[in-house]
DNA sequence: GGTATGATTGACT
DNA sequence: GTCAATCATACCA
């Protein structure tokens, strides 16, 4: 899954028309003790567990929606958060959604990106090939930072964070250049 | 049934 | 830099 996660750096990613290029994501894979899928399946986790492709969205600290790309390690769960991307399209939209102009602040984190975008808890579990979403690929010249995962308190040593090179569209903790 | 915790954010010192 | 908000989920009894 950190072969999906680094290419989804760079691409384009849209719900209803609203959203941007993706310039961050994070990997959470099997024997991972930082991601939801390592003690099992359970009720919430229960997506990462199914086909891959899908869209995994879970309720973080009892506030905010964060959403994940579902893929699959030698049949384990396994995800990659979306924590950041470049608005491109419906800006308009997201600046009601998140209440703020500016453009930097409107997806530059998880909880951000999910609140601009209208993904809610009623997105989990949906194909990311159909309507509502659409998820183009990057181009070939994607330059990319790997550094490790932000706001976890189990594996903070990974280096399963990816960002896109330079971009001020990613989220607070600043990737190492 | 009860409690601890969190893949965050925004406000405040 | 520090800290509270806020609640679904997970885990334990």
């Amino acid at each position: 899954m950190r072969e999906v996660a680094r290419d989804l750096v760079g691409a384009t990613f849209l719900v209803d028309g609203v959203g941007g290029v993706i310039v961050e994501t994070e990997a959470y894979g099997p024997d991972d003790p930082a991601s939801h899928s390592f003690r099992g399946p359970t009720r919430r986790n229960a997506t990462m567990f199914g086909p891959p492709g899908g869209l995994y969205v879970y309720h973080s600290y009892g506030i905010h929606w964060c959403a994940n790309v579902v893929c699959h390690e030698e049949g384990v769960g396994a995800a990659v958060l979306l924590r950041a991307l470049e608005p491109t399209s419906g800006l308009r939209r997201m600046r009601v959604r998140r209440g703020l102009d500016d453009a930097p602040l409107l997806c530059s984190g998880p909880g951000r990106l999910t609140e601009a975008l209208g993904i809610t808890g009623e997105h989990d579990g949906l194909r990311l090939d159909r309507s509502p979403f659409e998820l183009v690929p990057a181009g070939p010249h994607v330059d990319i930072v790997a550094g490790p995962r932000v706001g976890i308190t189990r594996a903070g040593d990974l280096p399963w964070r990816y960002s896109l090179r330079g971009s001020i569209f990613v989220s607070r903790p600043r990737p190492r250049v």
